[in-house]
DNA sequence: TTTTAATAAATTGTATACAATCTTAATATA
DNA sequence: TATATTAAGATTGTATACAATTTATTAAAA
């Protein structure tokens, strides 16, 4: 058992708070403020901050504190955007390499990620679509894209509930059940060109949901 | 004139060591030791250090010191791949954005890049190529696509120069310049799939290169 | 009243001391 | 000799004190 650093737990509880809409977008918090609530000296919250600043989920002013990022909705689809063709590139990398164990992998993560659904589990279903975002990046062994495909899907979540858009009602999570499915459908006949359609269609189908529950209205 | 940060000069001042070959591929590098070469204390090197683990060109180990990366072949592969993949991306965005403005700025750009070859003014040179290959990121407006763009491109630099395969000599450099403008003059013609082709070619090239001195009879 | 200047307060930026942890070397034991 | 144990050293990890900078407040002047 390694023990964590404490700018490594004081990373995760931010990012957790802001998950669970304990800091809201755009909120000012500072060094000594955190660190009274975690119980920890500056020290390790301000690495803390600036891996979060890094990652695009805070803004530093100098001497004035940290914000929560307030995205914008062309912040959105830009980090969508870019999704769509990283995940693609990733899938067309994975296409041919995928094995049948993989195959069996891909669809326990989806049952899974049913079950997390039906206990009502977010946190646990946020969790497990990472995992099936990242799956092919991963298979196909490009470190330098599975990083970036796993930051970009950790800013889309945190955008997505700082805005109060997703996951606050579960159906959206049930639609992305069966289009997650439709993916990797489409990777075991190594039809690629389905595979890219399959996670164009899902990426935008969570973006325009999300544009729709912008609306006042709702 | 807004003082820049010790962290940020520590920052700057490390990479440069790197581009300069002052630290070379897989050399330990400990907190007090820089701290005592660039007259800081700890903290700001420490801070440094994170931001350039975070973008691969420092491996940080935990009470055994800090190290600077060795990027294997693969890592390189994996590099360029990625910014074929996004550079075109960023291209087909752009291609029916640019003014008659930005088409002259990049030829200014060209020329300049023409400029610090013929001085031999290597740092200038590099600098100069980091904007080319942005500038159509730029264009296109999408912050996270041209954070990464320039992240990637910070990487080869660093990456080619630890393992002594480029800019030691200046015939890459000057290949590089028509490969650019190539590049150019197709977007001039809106012609995306041509621009695509070339930024491909451009950056094989530079990869191709790079195996060739690999080789140990070079 | 509005603007300007001076002062105080708040916050980050940095240095330093100390604690925790890992590595290395020395020592003891089989 | 080989292996396990212990201790010493080195290095990071954290807390804290202080410096520098910015913002907010107050007072003065126009």
């Amino acid at each position: 058992m390694i023990k964590q650093k404490n700018e490594d737990i004081a990373y995760e509880k931010i990012k957790r708070a802001m998950m669970l809409k304990r800091l809201v977008a755009g909120q000012r918090v500072t060094e000594e403020w955190v660190g009274n609530e975690l119980k920890m000296s500056r020290t390790p919250i301000r690495a803390a901050f600036n891996r979060l600043e890094n990652e695009g989920l805070m803004e530093l002013v100098p001497h004035r504190g940290a914000f929560v990022c307030n995205p914008s909705d062309k912040e959105l689809e830009d980090v969508f955007n870019l999704r769509i063709v990283l995940e693609s590139y990733a899938a067309e990398l994975a296409v041919h390499q995928m094995t049948e164990e993989n195959f069996q992998e891909m669809d326990q993560l989806l049952e899974e990620e049913r079950k997390a659904y039906e206990k009502k589990d977010y946190e646990e279903f946020l969790r497990i679509n990472a995992q099936i975002h990242a799956y092919p990046a991963r298979v196909a062994q490009n470190k330098f894209l599975l990083q970036e495909v796993e930051k970009l899907n950790q800013w889309s979540d945190c955008y997505l509930i700082l805005r109060d858009n997703f996951y606050s009602t579960p159906m959206n999570q049930a639609l992305s059940i069966p289009e997650h499915q439709g993916v990797v459908t489409a990777l075991k006949k190594r039809d690629i060109a389905a595979a890219k359609k399959a996670i164009e269609a899902h990426m935008l189908s969570t973006l325009n949901d999300l544009s729709e529950r912008t609306s006042i209205f709702n």
